[in-house]
DNA sequence: CGCCGTGTGAAAAGGCTGTGAAACGCGTCT
DNA sequence: AGACGCGTTTCACAGCCTTTTCACACGGCG
């Protein structure tokens, strides 16, 4: 996510003078890239900042937007840390606060280091477990994802693509191999619920799949599954479908073996059937 | 990994009895799987384990001990949740464990719920940041069953499925071994009420039926039950029963022996009278 | 034997997606 | 201010896939 190794993305949302102070100077001696929300922030705005972390007082945001707040940003960004940092909280407040989604749940008074060691461990717990390399740039087939120039590249050129287009790729490919919902992108990528009848995410994947096919035909990286959404997965084009009436045994196609991942993920895709 | 879902695997190191029988029993109670370590275990017997996540006090074994089995069994098993657990730290000892890999540190005295929900805390975002480890993909008979693809595959191939076919699937196939009425199959894939005479679910019990023997005949899936409703439950079918007039004696029949479960149900459906 | 519930095949209806283009919003340049 | 370029959103329509409906055959059950 963020341009150095060690370097982590955060957002503090709090009025807590004090704590903004002494925490802020840490975060400064430490080089972390962070932001300070005196409230609540448009959801679609956080989501924009790419953010690797959010430690968050809920009693700030009042008795239940806290709570509501938790569970919705926790929804929308899966995969952002989420630290809550209070004072006087229960037992039964942590408990909550955590099954809503917050990674963890710092008491106050705390010491800044302590709070930041959460933040790094909750962050490595996420990158830890995805054994590829995630900060670098993703390569996956031709294309080449860089999210420090939200940008992506072929053979070193660049495909122009604009800032949705770019977040949509990313998270279509962060999430590659897998399924998902049109509600669930427009959600990650727009930042709120998508209004039924929207077309907007059928419309960016189609630009998206022109832009990328201009760059890197051959290929084909996102397919279309009917009733339920889009998924990610490189895989060189099938030219054996392609109209060629004599039958071309003799080449022979890349039969998907069973127990081959890749090639078991490509024969859900629509234009299998 | 759990045979269940919604069950987590544990292990707890300590020599706390007083925290320990209370945390206990609340596993316990939760019905999840747990084995308790008085003291350090072998690394390989822990890997062994197949663990969700692990609870341990640092200080129950030894000075310098804890901290070094914190850095080894985080970097032998990544992806393992581990929760320290310790009366009387300081900031700096917090700091050095979350650093050494521990993913939360809890201070004793500590409620149980609050350890429970901690651990599930960690375990969730570690399952989070790694969809296509399977989270659990259901396997039953010589189905596999994948939420994340809204699929269901025989031998690595796709069958398929609509979302539709595959929401009943997934319904009947979540319910194993019970019959479930046609009314609230209806109402649990459809999501509203069913119209008197509708045979929608007729109609896709006969899709799936087709699609699923299509890739994997020998097995009867989807039982009738006269009047009710389906049974999902995956049995070989019974080759005695068909009027095959050619002697296939030398194949062995599975022949559903007595005491067997899922023979017993058998007995229950329609095409066995 | 007759009734009702279920299996089956196919036609009809409905919904979803691909696609091109117009409309809109916004910041910049002249 | 007005024109312009750029990116985003909305709209309409065609084509295809899915779902629903219907008619009929089959089989259990009283």
């Amino acid at each position: 996510m963020s341009a150095r190794r060690g370097t982590l993305r955060v957002a503090v949302i709090d009025r807590d003078t004090a704590f903004l102070k002494v925490l802020g100077k840490r975060l400064d001696a430490a080089g972390w890239e962070y932001r300070v929300l005196p409230g609540g922030a448009p959801a679609d705005e956080l989501v924009a900042m790419k953010l690797n972390a959010l430690v968050v007082d809920p009693t700030a945001l009042g008795p239940e937007e806290g709570w509501e707040f938790l569970d919705r940003i926790s929804g929308l960004m899966p995969g952002l840390g989420i630290i809550a940092c209070s004072t006087n909280s229960t037992v039964a407040q942590r408990v909550r606060g955590l099954r809503l989604g917050a990674d963890d749940w710092v008491s106050k008074p705390c010491h800044p280091e302590e709070v930041m060691a959460r933040i790094e461990a909750v962050v490595r717990r996420r990158r830890r477990s995805r054994p590829e390399a995630e900060q670098g740039p993703l390569v996956v087939g031709e294309l080449e994802i860089r999210d420090d120039q939200f940008q992506a590249y072929v053979a070193g050129r660049t495909l122009d693509l604009t800032r949705r287009e770019f977040e949509l790729l990313e998270i279509l490919a962060e999430a590659a191999g897998q399924v998902l919902e049109r509600d669930e992108i427009y959600r990650r990528v727009w930042g709120y619920e998508m209004a039924h009848g929207d077309r907007s995410v059928d419309v960016f994947v189609r630009k998206l799949r022109a832009k990328i096919q201009k760059h890197s035909p051959g290929w084909d990286y996102i397919h279309t599954h009917f009733g339920i959404g889009y998924r990610f997965d490189p895989e060189p084009v099938d030219r054996t479908a392609m109209g060629a009436p004599e039958a071309p045994e003799a080449l022979s196609e890349p039969e998907p073996e069973p127990g081959d991942l890749a090639g078991e993920l490509a024969e859900i895709s629509t234009e299998t059937s």
